[in-house]
DNA sequence: TCCTAATTGAAAAACGTTTTCAATTACTAG
DNA sequence: CTAGTAATTGAAAACGTTTTTCAATTAGGA
């Protein structure tokens, strides 16, 4: 029985009172499937695809609760703001290029040490952390220098 | 002669054919003072007390030449989306909670080892790190537990 | 002082996101 | 297998933010 969502969602939602419609099953394929990050536009316009009829504030309501539920997180960026990824990978950072917008995903992230640290010093319950680098790729290096060159 | 802008400023927006005029040193002033992170429309409400004809429009541009001059930085914040604080100081992350939105800022930030790690494997030249962290702040760990409540 | 490129702000457009609301749907109780 | 009901939906409109356009103004070098 292919696309039947996986029981776990099914169960989360009803612990929550929550229905699984049609609607948030396409979101659900879509936004869970997906190899980088998409926005709410992207996932809007996959996942029509497999239900034609789907509103965009439908997405963005099933992405919200979607992060809610922990099964995807709101990444930011500097361009465009805002998509949203599967948390189901160890969990996921972006090292971007400031000049041509490509990015590259990397896990490791060492920040227990800093993140116990400042637990204790600011007595805050951290759940969370944001890691974006961003920095020239090695095509763009080979480019143009300096920064933003006037039109003249 | 007081609230003349610091000549640095004035040599490098020369040196780029760029001028140094009143609305942008209302701007400066603000952003380059400003002890937290101001949104743009924050920015334009204060700088409009020393230059009450500035232009929102005006805002933008010139928040966009400062953080290409390397005067400030910007900053993704999980509400609100884009805020601005000057990168004079070591340089400034935050910890927000994510319930009441109250945020305390950090500078310790021991990414060198990570940078290097990925500067080596992707070739990319690292300029900038973004680190945000959330959670929930001592004064709303002491209320409402679960993840967001239905109505009833 | 003059000249010109850079800059400005009002207005409108373009975005991305949220709210509203009447109609529809998924689950549950019977 | 029904109802009954709360949850959900999508179109439309409202929203707040950011960008574009363009004619008028201005800073700073010649
Ligand atoms: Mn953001
Ligand atoms: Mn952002
Ligand atoms: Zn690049
Ligand atoms: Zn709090």
């Amino acid at each position: 029985m292919p696309n039947v969502p996986s029981p776990t969602v099914h169960t989360d939602l009803r612990a929550h009172h929550r229905k699984l419609t049609r609607p948030r099953q396409a979101v659900l394929a879509i936004i869970t499937a997906a190899t980088r990050h998409l926005t709410p536009a992207e996932v809007y316009r996959q996942a029509k695809v497999q239900y034609p009829h789907l509103g965009l504030t439908t997405v963005y309501r099933t992405l919200d609760l979607l992060v809610e539920l922990g099964y995807i997180q709101r990444i930011h960026l500097e361009e465009g703001c805002h998509s949203y990824a599967p948390t189901a990978r160890p969990h996921g950072h972006h090292l971007v290029c400031s000049e041509c917008g490509r990015a590259e995903e990397f896990a490791e992230c060492d920040l227990d040490t800093l993140v116990r640290a400042l637990q204790t010093r600011t007595g805050y319950e951290i759940q969370v952390h944001v890691l974006e680098l961003m920095g020239r790729c090695p095509t763009c290096q080979t480019k143009s220098r300096p920064l933003r060159a006037r039109k003249k």
